[in-house]
DNA sequence: AAAGATTGAATAATCAATCTTT
DNA sequence: AAAGATTGATTATTCAATCTTT
């Protein structure tokens, strides 16, 4: 009769759960072998190679701390950890912030950088060799405007501080 | 001239590093919002409640350990530190595996049972909203297709032990 | 009072080594 | 010898509290 709640099975069943659980593993399956490829050619941990990438992105080579935090998914004690052992391996230094007093700057170093970019052209070689692999161009086109609606619709504050999604693509 | 090799400044901005960052990003702004949702309405880690869910809609509400920790994206002893706690918290139980001396089952408890079920309904209707919000229904459609060949090109393995990935949908 | 950043305490994840069974 | 599972040691991450500046 209608308006008869669902049973249990129905729900552990639904084609929605599935999906959840299909993009879940998706993206674990497709990031946990970039991630291994990605430490083993740059040397260092896919947390820091990431924030190395998005420093060497950024104008002057440079981010707040807070913004860097938001970018590379880490809480904002998560990042000040992180920086900490990056600045002690001498990859990236901190610099006050000349605008707010504040603020902290995080700066790539002659050494981040070099690190970024030695490791640069095997992971682009790698992140090519995957989506080329998976896809073809349509589809990766019809992958990045879906994945951006997603965001946008689960997360509509990430869009505006994105350096790599907000343009460009 | 061909052949010139890229600056390090074209690798930088490469497109498909902006799809893969994007690609990270929107992951990340669309699990995070969720993860928190789930645990909010369940009262457990969203690691706790993808291993319960999981056990939930397997036969016999039991999986063997080591295919539980591929399932949730852990290594071997992540998932028994975590099979501990949640033996503990009386909501999975250790079974000997009855056709292979070496292994061990983890199985849901009655109250295990109770804990995903409770929750279920609230954390699809967050789904829903998500999936709903973000794309029409065509989308959605192309969008499950996509992460499935994405999944696959990266992880060829991962389809035939994937209870939400390799049926359904 | 709120925001940016850091610190102490606690939690959870991993690698390497070990033990049992196949 | 290899696979399944566990344990010890280490590392990384988070929450809550604190400090400075706006």
């Amino acid at each position: 009769m209608a308006g008869r709640p669902d049973t249990d099975e129905q729900l552990l069943l639904h084609p929605y759960l599935t999906t959840m659980g299909l993009l879940v593993e998706s993206f674990e399956g497709f990031h946990a072998p970039m991630t291994r490829r990605v430490e083993d050619s740059s040397g260092v941990s896919s947390v820091w190679f990431g924030i190395l990438l998005r420093l060497a992105r950024s104008p002057g080579h440079r981010l707040r701390m807070s913004d860097l935090a938001a970018q590379a998914s880490l809480s904002a004690s998560g990042l000040t950890r992180a920086v900490d052992r990056m600045v002690a391996a001498g990859l990236v230094e901190r610099q006050a912030c000349p605008s707010d007093r504040r603020g902290q700057e995080c700066v790539l170093t002659e050494a981040g950088e070099a690190t970024v970019l030695a490791a640069l052209p095997g992971h682009l070689a790698h992140v090519t060799e995957a989506f080329e692999t998976a896809f073809t161009p349509e589809e990766l086109d019809q992958f990045t405007v879906l994945m951006r609606k997603l965001r946008d619709a689960a997360n509509p504050c990430a869009a505006v501080h994105s350096d790599f999604g907000s343009e460009g693509g």
